[in-house]
DNA sequence: TAGTGGTCTAGACCACGCC
DNA sequence: GCGTGGTCTAGACCACTAG
């Protein structure tokens, strides 16, 4: 089957993104244009423009033109309060392990299919800290089948979803998740440095992205006493 | 100014879906019926269909309709995972608190505006059981004057937000949320029935909603040892 | 096969941002 | 004033669902 006109051209610009022709903050064609380059009317390039934007990649501004913005890196998901906001201040992230290869590990809270476990699982492990205080510990676990050079390949600007991206051409679309408030346990409570038994948010995420029957597990486990998650959602 | 064509059509569609006229797993009329009803081109009975499957009212399935679902209650938000699956079978909810005058808490987490400060508060709580057990505690606040009558009155199908949408024509249209590991204090360890100090999880939320400077304040509190929250975010 | 939604064309006029 | 995106018309053909 033929692929949609709308969709070639949404593809084709958002592989001009990804590949970096257009940065953040950059003018992508106009309609008009877009209509001249690929010889369609306006309502198809507007349905590639709106398609676009609903998967985030830019934002539409009346009058001005499409803008490409920051992608939402947390998709409905959680950020830590204050950290988009020190951006650059102050925030680190320590890898307590690199992207090696590593078990299926039970601790995964969400069930890996039978096809997932026959193939080599890549590991990795990070901890945030905003200023000297470490907030957030990340476990994560993913087929390392589909990320070729996975290990050992050193994060584009230490992001991993950014890697994906723009490395791997694969983007997150979704994500369920569990939260429990639990006691940190002896491990937990050395990194984050806080007492035994501490209460800590415990977060089990399962990332869907655009690559079929490729999926991340993540298992946070979050200091919330002095910053606590956020979340916000909007129609 | 004029109101747009594909609004008002929208907005026509969305009353009759609030005041009952179509019920969850109606079908709405055709884009054509649509046509000739209002006298538009279908590219604007489209428009006006496709703003209400953004706002979750309807699905709409190739070859047969637009049809009428469950709107999700939860926007982005938690889910008690269990509860929804659980409906109608063993999930109870007890009212700690009948909405009656209440007063700005300073439990609540967001800041209240000036606005909103000088306008009667309103309060409710309640309590959410799966089978005997309590699981989640729900304190919420907002301004009594946008919904005349709140007081004493019996939320349809016990349901707030439903109440909202069917009986006042507001929706919630967004929310931000902060997500906390607490140790459990006295009041909410009695009412959770869990040991003091046990890890509970506090979520505080503002709902956003359709009418403007209307916001509603939770703060909720989750045991979440046995029942985790889930939320889950697709593209 | 009839009816539905999905894609697309070729126009038009309007509202907004900016120079 | 000019270029941008937002709304809308009046058609066409295609893909899916169901009797």
């Amino acid at each position: 089957m033929e692929e949609k006109r709308y969709k070639q051209v949404q593809n084709f610009l958002k592989l001009q993104i990804q590949k970096g022709h257009y940065v953040v903050g950059d003018f992508l064609p106009s309609e008009n244009e877009l209509c001249a380059t690929f010889s369609i009317t306006r309502t198809t390039a507007r349905k590639a423009l709106e398609e676009l934007t609903k998967e985030g990649f830019i934002e539409r501004m009346h009058g001005k033109g499409s803008i490409v913005r920051e992608r939402r890196q947390s998709l409905g998901l959680l950020n830590v309060k204050g950290f988009s906001e020190a951006v650059g201040k102050d925030v680190s992230t320590v890898f307590l392990q690199h992207p090696q290869p590593g078990l299926w590990n039970p601790e995964i809270h969400f069930t890996i299919s039978e096809t997932e476990i026959k193939e080599s699982c890549v590991h990795f492990a990070r901890l945030r800290c905003v200023g000297e205080i470490p907030v957030m510990i990340e476990y994560n676990w993913l087929v390392g089948t589909y990320l070729e050079g996975i290990v050992g390949f050193e994060f584009i600007d230490g992001s991993f979803f950014k890697t994906l991206s723009q490395h791997y051409r694969i983007e997150i679309t979704g994500s369920e998740q569990e939260l429990r408030a639990e006691n940190a346990n002896k491990n937990i409570a050395i990194l984050l440095k806080i007492q035994l038994g501490s209460p800590v948010l415990h977060i089990s995420v399962k990332f869907h992205t655009s690559k079929n029957n490729f999926y991340i597990y993540s298992e946070l486990y979050c200091n919330t006493a002095n910053y606590p998650i956020g979340n916000s959602y909007h129609l």
